[in-house]
DNA sequence: AATAAAGATGAAACAGTTTCAGCTTTTGCC
DNA sequence: GGCAAAAGCTGAAACTGTTTCATCTTTATT
C-alpha cells in the first residue's frame, strides 16, 4: 500500500538516492515553502487536504522536486510535524532553565504545561499534524526515536534532572508510557473548543501529570 | 481524497444506495467472510494489508460486492473493529453482573481492567484494529458515537451505576475523557511485548484508571 | 565563460478505491 | 414445479493520489 515497485525495475544495486540535504539558499527557500505551505493547508482544510499535487501547485514548485527532500509524504507530513514541536520545545526549554532550582517539583511541572499548552494553542495546524502523526506512526513498544521523544529529551528529561530528589534516570520504558499519556491528552485538550471545558481538560490533564510524574521518580 | 466524483455525474438526486443489512443467509455468510478475512490479515500483516483487491482474493468474493455491505473501505474496517470491541465488552459486561455490589468501587474496577485485558489479549486482530481505527476516527471533542463511545455506554455507565456512591450520572465530558485516556492505555499496553513490561504497565493503567474513577465521581 | 554540481520539471507508471450496468441466485407466490 | 421480483454478485474501467526518472535549468567554481 506503499512501496511501488519501479517500472522497469532499476537494474542498478544502487541505494535509491535518500532525501537530500539542500545545500543552496534556494534549495532552503524551496524546503521551507513546503513545509510552510504544508502547515497552512493543515492549518485550514486539514492534513488530508495536503496531497503531492496540490501542494506543487500552491507552492509553485513541481511534484518531483517534493520528493528531493522527503522520501514520501508522510515523512513530508511529519517533518512539519516536528517543525511545530520544536517551536514549543523552544519555548518550554527557555522557561525551563529559568525556573529556579529550589521550587517544588509539582509546581514547576504544573508551569510547564501551562507554557506548553499555551504555545500549542498558538500554532494553528499543530493539532491537526498532531493527528496525522499520531495516524502514521501509531504507538509503539519500543523506546526508539518514537512519538514525542524529542520532547521527551528535551524537556522531561532536564526536567526530571532538575526536580528528582535524587536525580534518578527514570527508565525509558516509564518515560515513553508518559509520553503516549501526555500526548494523548494533549491532543485531546487541542481538539477541545469550548472554553470551560478547555479549563477543566487542564486540571484533569496536571491530575494525570502529576500522577505519572510521582510514579516515574518514586 | 476520499469522495470521488462519479463518471458521467450521476444526474439522479437519489441518496446514493447505502450499505445493505443483509436479508438472505448467504448476504450473512458474505458479510462475516469478509469481516473474518479482514482480521485475519490484521493479525497476520497489519491493517495495511487489508486493501479492497487482497480481500475480495482472499474471500473469493468481487471487490463490488465489499460495497454492498461497506460503503467505502474504512467502514470496513471500523465494523471489524465494533465486532472485536463486542465481543470483549460482552465478557466483561456478564462479569460486570456477577460481581457483588457490596464490594469497594476501587477493587471492581481493577477486576473488570483485568478482565478486559485479559480478553483483549484473546483476539490477535484486536492491537492492530485498535491503531487502524485511531487513526480513522481521530481523538474528537464531542462526546458523540466517538471512540470508545460502546465501552463506555456498556461497561462504564453501568458499572458506575452500580458502584458510585450516590449514583451521579456522570458528565460527558469527563466520560470522554476517561474513555481517550483508557483507549491509549490499552493499546499501549496491546503492544507491549515483553512481558514484565505488560506487568509494570497494568500497574500504570491501573493507577491513572483509578484516579480518572475518583475524579470522575468525588 | 566553461564546466560540474545542485536543483527543478512533469509526463507517465503505479497502487488502490469506488462505481455501475448487467448477470445469477434466492424467495415467495400461484 | 414454474416464474417474476428481489437480493446478491461480478469485474472491467473510471478515478484519485503517489512516486519515478530522463532531461532541462540554475548556481557555484575556477
Amino acid at each position: 500500500m506503499k512501496q511501488f515497485q519501479l517500472l522497469p525495475k532499476s537494474e542498478t544495486g544502487a541505494p535509491a538516492t535518500s532525501p537530500v540535504v539542500p545545500r543552496q539558499k534556494r534549495a532552503q527557500r524551496t524546503r521551507t515553502a513546503l513545509l510552510d505551505a504544508v502547515e497552512a493547508l493543515v492549518a485550514t482544510e486539514g492534513a488530508d487536504a495536503v496531497t503531492t499535487t496540490r501542494l506543487a501547485e500552491t507552492t509553485g514548485v513541481s511534484v518531483g522536486t517534493i520528493y528531493r527532500y522527503f522520501s514520501d509524504r508522510d515523512q513530508l507530513l511529519l517533518a512539519a510535524y516536528d517543525g511545530t514541536v520544536a517551536r514549543i520545545v523552544e519555548t518550554c526549554g527557555e522557561a525551563l532553565a529559568d525556573l529556579d532550582p529550589g521550587m517544588p517539583m509539582a509546581a514547576a511541572a504544573r508551569k510547564l504545561l501551562g507554557l506548553y499548552l499555551d504555545t500549542a494553542e498558538t500554532i494553528p495546524a499543530h493539532s491537526g499534524l498532531l493527528a496525522a502523526m499520531r495516524a502514521l506512526r501509531p504507538i509503539e513498544a519500543d523506546q526508539g526515536g518514537g512519538n514525542e521523544a524529542s520532547i521527551v529529551g528535551a524537556i522531561v528529561a532536564p526536567f526530571l534532572q532538575k526536580f528528582s530528589a535524587g536525580g534518578v534516570a527514570a527508565d525509558p520504558s516509564r518515560l515513553h508510557f508518559l509520553s503516549v499519556l501526555m500526548g494523548t491528552l494533549v491532543d485531546l485538550y487541542l481538539v477541545t473548543p469550548d472554553t470551560s471545558d478547555r479549563t477543566r481538560l487542564r486540571e484533569e490533564i496536571e491530575a494525570h501529570m502529576l500522577l505519572a510524574l510521582e510514579r516515574l521518580s518514586g
